[in-house]
DNA sequence: GTTAGACTTGCATTCGTTTGCAACGAGTTT
DNA sequence: AAACTCGTTGCAAACGAATGCAAGTCTAAC
């Protein structure tokens, strides 16, 4: 023993009291400083006493992974999260990181560059015995099945799973877009020009079709639509793309998110000479805080990211519970917001 | 064992495969198994081919918690980051869990509200067994000793420890305000106010006192502090508080964020009526990403994040390999960044 | 004083890996 | 042909906690 201890001296000196060190010292069984610090079972008050005390007074720390091994819940969740220059990603993830806390979970992060990682990222989260994943990246329905396989639960935020049914939570795009477009049409806006996501995004699709139906519906259907990435970057570039297409600006460009939206108003006033919104209406999507900056004051519709946040930590604690429990959407509507960067009627009910 | 799955089958249906099942499987032992999913062990080509066909065949992937917990080592670690409304942090988070991802180290994310949460966050990531810590909040001695005891390598960002030694990775604070202020002086500002972080981050506090040394140095002594909190919002309170503690506003702002600068900006210009930077210049600190909105530009210095994050991941791996090793602060010079929220003179060296 | 009952406690097994040790075989040298 | 490599493989003992089961303790009721 002692010499096996001496071998390890390079390597850390101090090696980390377990159970049996505590129980040891306190003149107990392991099954006994296990039970101390196991809520709910049963263990006197004496027990109690000397067992904290030891584990006190050599610093003993239960071990989560030996935990994880033996009862098979790790209590700890994936999150995949992808392009982060979405501003509105950080936000969520403060939530979520913070509502799992709450619940006693620890979030396992991961940050995709390409959404075409994301195999490899599953593969990882499984090897870590996540209990269940959150993910704000599109999953098709083999790597739904995988993880159906593999008994591990998911909920998709804002996401809708290609040719396959998922949990999930999502906000109302395309009604929030037909929020939008209507306020436009009703303040007397002619020609659009839409700024979308990537192409592999469903929130873009979804909103990029909304806008164009809702359009269509009141007879407009001739709408330039060039491509972004959710980046203010990509929503500078939009613009500047849109003046060359049409050769002058709409009277109103949707973006599909506000980080796109503030780009296109950057590129607008700096570049183009052009006022916001008096001579062109620019509108967001999904509220995040620099939408509320002063020089932008975006009209948007806010996604109820706390209530989503809830929403979704339920969910997957709910099928990590019990992982019969059938597939379930929750979709919210967003928050219409006014804002000042297109020109909208007075009154303008809801 | 059938009566045992039976009994299962209310919580799990599938038992996850193990390498044992795999060995069983293929025909070999469940060492072999074990071998041919670490890389670098001696196994015939055979026998790889063998046991990989068989591990696909049932789906097995290697539980990294059980590996953990034989090899000491989870390939986890923790990432303590405070405040998020600081838009800082989210662009160092997707560079760290990157960089540490393209590692093979998985980032186990903790976010605090309050500072004072951090003993409980420490808790945690100890009872996680994870590698190493890096933490954007403060942690006191007895907090470092706590973790040197425990045998954990911790990298500080943007942190001193108060009162002790530890690793750390930091932007130099001091002399990045130094350059703003002399080019301030130097193209004729004089009256001053500083917008303060929290004083409970040292950051904060190295920014505002570098901002007042060197103001100092230049005769200027009396400057109006006001406390924000790092948020927009406390940026924006921050000079409606400078205008009514001053009557008026002053030649320049400091803000020891970009993020309080812009709401500052948007203050003076929303609220004071006062034209940015002609009436009033504002300086931030930081270069996020909402600093080159056109509608800001902000004059301010950039931390040169990508190495500081590099800096962090190579000082915490180091200290995993060799726990040994002693402290270091590795302080990197940030980018000035001239922008458009200042009047600065033409030239002004670097 | 005996016994039923409710709590506590300890024993021993289990979770899914890694890894030191020894055995084994094939190929090389003498 | 014997001796000696060297790369493969299997055996079995960890790692640190949870938990079913049985034994033990204590109280209360008869």
């Amino acid at each position: 023993m002692t010499r096996d201890n001496r071998q390890q001296v390079g390597k850390r000196d101090t090696r980390r009291a377990t159970s049996y060190d505590v129980a040891r010292l306190a003149g107990v069984s392991q099954s006994a400083v296990s039970r101390v610090f196991k809520t709910g079972a049963s263990a006197s008050q004496k027990m109690r006493e000397r067992v904290l005390a030891a584990a006190n007074e050599i610093g003993y720390r239960p071990n989560a992974i030996a935990r994880g091994l033996i009862t098979k819940r790790s209590n700890m969740i994936g999150v995949v999260i992808s392009r982060m220059t979405n501003l509105y990603y950080p936000e969520l993830l403060v939530q979520l990181t913070q509502s799992f806390s709450d619940r006693g979970i620890r979030v396992l992060l991961f940050t995709l560059e390409h959404e075409s990682e994301i195999d490899v990222v599953l593969e990882h989260t499984l090897q870590y015995q996540v209990d269940g994943i959150v993910t704000a990246a599109i999953l098709d329905s083999a790597q739904l099945d995988m993880l159906d396989a593999a008994g591990i639960p998911v909920v998709l935020y804002n996401r809708q799973a290609k040719d396959a049914q998922a949990a999930a939570v999502c906000c109302d795009q395309e009604e929030g877009e037909a929020w939008l477009v209507s306020r436009l049409i009703e303040a007397g806006h002619q020609r659009f020009a839409i700024i979308s996501g990537p192409e592999d995004s469903t929130v873009s699709t979804q909103r990029t079709s909304g806008a164009l139906r809702r359009l269509s519906e009141f007879g407009v259907n001739e709408v330039t639509v060039v491509a972004g990435d959710y980046s203010h970057e990509s929503g500078f570039r939009g613009a500047l793309e849109i003046q060359e297409l049409l050769g002058a600006l709409p009277d109103a460009v949707i973006a599909a998110n506000d980080a796109m939206a503030i780009g296109c108003i950057d590129a607008a006033r700096e570049v183009l000479g052009a006022q916001v919104p008096e001579a062109v209406s620019v509108v967001g999507f999904d509220g995040i805080g620099a939408a509320e900056y002063a020089a932008y004051q975006l009209t948007t519709v806010r996604q109820p990211v706390a209530r989503m946040t809830h929403a979704t930590v339920d969910m997957l604690l709910q099928r990590i519970e019990n992982p019969e429990i059938g597939h379930e959407q929750r979709i919210f509507q967003g928050t219409p917001v006014r804002g000042r960067s297109a020109r909208l009627t007075e009154d303008g009910g809801t």
